[in-house]
DNA sequence: ATGGGAATGAAAATCATTTTCATTTGTGGT
DNA sequence: ACCACAAATGAAAATGATTTTCATTCCCAT
């Protein structure tokens, strides 16, 4: 069994704690970092695997990475030129939570994404 | 644009009211129906941009279409048993709305998902 | 009939992810 | 140091869902 590459870890939680298998590779790319895709998706299933990382998925399917625990947020994201916000989601948590246990659902959690036109566009 | 097939429709009925396009596809084959893959894709997309059927993942990252109510709602799903029961969300369209207008965003749409163990899991 | 737009589907392209496999690296024992 | 063996790595190929391309067929109004 392989174990996880540390240099993987580090680089998702300077993604913001939240990413893909590609971005992530995308980043170390860019940064210089000599890895190769195959390693990172090992590396994020072993972190999954040891429950250090938890795994969603995006509306086109592609598997989105992100540590757990970790206090998270949403985006506004410009559906014309990608341009993203970062935003909390204080009401939304309240309701995933609420609504969760209003259906004796545990281990609640959610994901929730604003998409629009930005000013630019 | 394309319309859909209504076979398609019928036999995603038949499955129950939620099946992958490939099982609908395969489903179609066994039972004799002349159809291509690619006629199923598009009569899914069809559906599903007409709001007659809703479009999940499973955790696989395969694509499962299901047939749902016509208001805009969303999902709490089960992620062991993949049961899903279809919850409003009036706090969160209000939150996205606000959200958004604050960053100068028009054309506002958002996703919002919330999963968990059910009761029975 | 006939012309044009919509629908169809086979095949190729795309893209994320997994598998294979040969190579490199690390580690422990002598 | 040296050797042996396990674990880690990554390039390339395989897989599988989905989308795109494009030539053909169907349908319907003129």
């Amino acid at each position: 069994m392989s174990r996880s590459n540390p240099r993987v870890l580090s680089t998702l939680e300077r993604a913001g704690g939240f990413a893909s298998a590609q971005e992530i590779y995308r980043l170390m790319q860019r940064e210089g970092e000599s890895i190769g895709l195959t390693t990172v998706y090992r590396s994020l299933q072993s972190l999954v695997g040891d429950k250090i990382v938890d795994v969603l998925r995006r509306d086109d399917g592609e598997a989105i990475y992100r540590l757990c625990g970790d206090a998270h947020h949403h985006h506004l994201v410009c559906k014309s030129c990608g341009d993203t916000v970062e935003i909390e989601g204080g009401a939304i948590e309240k309701w995933a939570k609420v609504v969760a246990e209003e259906h004796g659902f545990r281990e609640v959690g959610h994901t929730a994404e604003i998409f629009g036109l930005c000013s630019k566009c």
